[in-house]
DNA sequence: GTCTATAACCGGATAGAC
DNA sequence: GTCTATCCGGTTATAGAC
């Protein structure tokens, strides 16, 4: 989703007071927080009429659909080396979600609003939403990317279902976050420590037969999870 | 947490004032939709002044905490019969379950609402917050007993935390239910017959000392997320 | 302590002229 | 594409009556 304007902007001239708009937004935010600034305030110092501001973003919500993206990017980068040399998929697994709560940290103190506007089915923001499926396939890529680079043995009707598993397993662990207010977040990170241990023996166990049943039933939910979009 | 009231109200008049005015709102909000349903009508048709309404709550939000408070009254009611009479795990469980998205459903036109305020960490009415903890306690209390009733064998160490677990297991499930747009809310029905089904598989299958590494993992990361009152 | 009435504030959102 | 003016509704303030 790189599209979170209202109209067309196709001039360079409108490019540009949008994308001045857009980062004087997120710099207030950083800066005093989401419920502390205002749309005047920000139409204001990007030196904009309010109106105009609207004209780019349909709402001051909309304006955080590019966060998610800006740190979908950073997380990416940032797992780059890890996913070259590693092989270990436990290893890969956590380097990731480290990765991950080391890049959105800086933005936990607007991670309510964040979560609010994604909790809302009606939000075009909600990460279950059609608006929000290109980014969500591109995090789930990521997933599938450390599950494919790995040297693990992972049966394979449980290994085409496995990314977007993981996928979900992550925002259960934003959402932990979200709610955790230790500092430097030192339990999330605990917590990642130990799920993606739990994670890694459960993959493990998979391949055994006796598990055949429980991995059949696994499936075939996973199968009705994806199908209904959410 | 039964007392949502800015003031002490203790005379009877006042009583009688403040459960019109939530019953007003109550109504109007399953009638035409929380969004919709303006603080001024709702004033104006409990016949008091808005200031009043505002005497009474503290804000358009808290008028929905009574709505938790009488929804898991309703579902403990639900619930009481197959509690009684039927022993096996599985069974009580998936009774519990489809009680409660029974229970909830007419509530669905606003339940994204409802869960946009409960999923702010800051706010007072979500699940996890220190003001939710009574009633939390009275739903994971329901869990207790359908684990209790029943004559599944479950280890001493996880019976336990297994109420808890199965409390997040709920919110999980409401969550799902919240995104769930399909008729009759199918998907969400299919969903629980499904993870019931797993949960019991699991429970049985955590007695095998196979599965004692990965079982011992699993309540050192419960242990964790209790402690971190989230 | 309970309640009314009225006015005002504030900030998100919209309309419509240029 | 940009502006100004305006709407709208949650919330607050005030002043006073039973």
């Amino acid at each position: 989703m790189t599209n979170t304007r209202s109209g067309k902007t196709s001039t360079r001239r409108g490019m540009q007071t949008r994308a001045v708009i857009l980062k004087t937004a997120l710099d207030m935010f950083l800066d005093r927080g989401y419920e502390e600034t205002t749309m005047r305030a920000i139409a204001e110092r990007a030196g904009v009429a309010l109106g105009n501001a609207y004209y780019y973003f349909r709402s001051k919500e909309h304006l955080i659909q590019a966060f998610y993206l800006y740190t979908h990017q950073e997380h990416l980068a940032a797992c780059a080396e890890i996913l070259e040399k590693e092989r270990d998929l436990k290893a890969r697994l956590l380097g990731v979600m480290r990765k991950k709560i080391e890049t959105i940290e800086p933005y936990h103190r607007f991670a309510g609003v964040l979560f609010r506007t994604a909790a809302d089915p009606k939000s075009p923001l909600n990460p279950f939403s059609e608006e929000s499926e290109p980014t969500r396939q591109e995090s789930i890529a990521l997933f599938a990317q450390a599950v494919e680079g790995s040297n693990a043995r992972v049966p394979r009707d449980l290994k085409g279902e496995l990314p977007y598993l993981l996928w979900l397993y992550h925002m259960g662990i934003i959402l932990f976050w979200i709610h955790d207010s230790s500092p430097g977040r030192a339990r999330t990170r605990r917590v990642v420590d130990r799920t993606v241990d739990i994670l890694a023996r459960v993959i493990g166990l998979a391949s055994n037969p006796m598990m055949l049943p429980l991995r059949k039933a696994t499936l075939r939910l996973v199968a009705e999870l994806r199908e209904s979009g959410a």
